[in-house]
DNA sequence: AACGCGGGGCA
DNA sequence: TGCCCAGCGTT
């Protein structure tokens, strides 16, 4: 997904507005009594960081007091066997991360002194922390200035901007990134990055946001607008394949033409339009069939989305002079006036009825 | 049942 | 660069 929006020429509010807002709120709501917030240190704010990469406050709570009380600093961690980090890892799910958390603490004993590097770059290069994780870790134990820009900030940062768009795109991101930086405060840094991590999980939460209550209330132009629930734009859809088909609608006096799927698969046991390849069989059965490779006229084009692609569907009408027995089982002719009870996808049955309101 | 979450690894 | 992946919780 593509956007035209330049970072550069969106109107940003005034940086310290919206900081010392959100500041303010975090002093009366914010949450002060993590269990990683005292102390604030390197190594327990970057494993909170990684557990909650993925994971809720609620869900990461145990798991870190577990760690921390079995690993108290970064240079347990790193002497423990790789299974037992895993052990202790059971249950909060995408493993790479133990394994990454594990390796992480060894290359910070081996090649920093056991100590946490203090710029973004370089504590981004450790394994499993990113851009984000890396201004986590900085701005909450070293104070200092580090904008992130995880899952809570995308979404308040997208709704006061109505920025369009999915996060994930590397567009919008960059945008993003731009908008995290102008509002990241150079003063109460650690204060900021915790408050807008609060913001996102508990006021600006994805859906049914408490903006009556937002220190943003009147800067967000989500708010503003009423179109909250539009913001972040949500993951594209993976594009679904188009499958072309050509169906035919073979009429007999008011009649129509179905044949009935095999019994597993697509729309199986259903009965619908044939397609060219059954006419052409069932053609081959009777003599009477007139010119079966005349196609007949296109009545209409059929688009239906299934999950895993789209059927577009080109429908050739054509009145035919067939005798009225149809041996085959799996043939039938429908009435579109007494409708027999018969199992028809829904895309055919608004066809069938849209036919016999119409062209018959 | 579908979605979202941050980073790593691959073409 | 853009994509796919991982596993659980939420809705």
């Amino acid at each position: 997904m593509t956007t035209d929006l330049n970072s550069d020429s969106l109107q940003r509010h005034p940086a310290s507005d919206v900081s010392d807002a959100i500041l303010a709120w975090f002093d009366q709501h914010g949450r002060k009594n993590l269990p990683w917030q005292h102390p604030k240190t390197a190594y327990r704010v970057w494993l909170s960081e990684v557990m909650l990469q993925q994971t809720q406050v609620a869900t990461v709570i145990p798991y870190f007091e577990r760690f921390i009380e079995r690993f108290p600093d970064v240079q347990s961690l790193a002497q423990a066997e790789v299974d037992e980090v895993l052990h202790l890892w059971t249950g909060l799910g995408y493993y790479a991360r133990a394994r990454n958390l594990h390796k992480c603490a060894q290359v910070v004993c081996e090649q920093h002194q056991g100590k946490f590097p203090v710029t973004v770059d370089e504590l981004a290069a450790l394994p499993g922390i990113g851009r984000s994780t890396a201004g986590a870790v900085l701005s909450i134990s070293q104070n200092r200035y580090a904008p992130i820009l995880d899952g809570n900030v995308k979404r308040f940062l997208a709704r006061l901007h109505c920025v369009p768009g999915w996060p994930g795109s590397t567009s919008v991101q960059k945008v993003l990134w731009t908008l995290a930086e102008h509002y990241t405060p150079r003063e109460r840094c650690a204060d900021y990055t915790q408050a807008v991590m609060d913001l996102g999980a508990t006021l600006c939460t994805r859906r049914n946001p408490l903006c009556d209550e937002c220190p943003l209330y009147t800067w967000c132009a989500a708010r503003v607008t009423a179109s909250q629930h539009s913001f972040p734009a949500s993951k594209p859809k993976k594009e679904r394949p188009v499958r072309h088909a050509n169906l035919y609608l073979l009429t007999h006096q008011g009649r129509i033409l179905l044949e009935q799927r095999p019994p597993t698969g697509l729309w199986g046991g259903l009965w619908s339009l044939p397609d060219q390849e059954s006419v052409a069989f069932f053609c081959t059965l009777s003599e009477r069939s007139g010119r079966d490779d005349e196609q007949g006229v296109l009545y209409q084009t059929l688009t239906h989305q299934f999950s895993h692609f789209t059927l577009q569907a080109k429908i050739f009408h054509k009145e035919i002079s067939l005798p009225d027995q149809v041996a085959e089982k799996n043939w039938c002719w429908y009435h579109p006036e007494q409708p027999e009870e018969i199992g028809l996808p829904g895309p055919i049955h608004k066809l069938l009825h849209k036919m016999s309101s119409s062209l018959l």
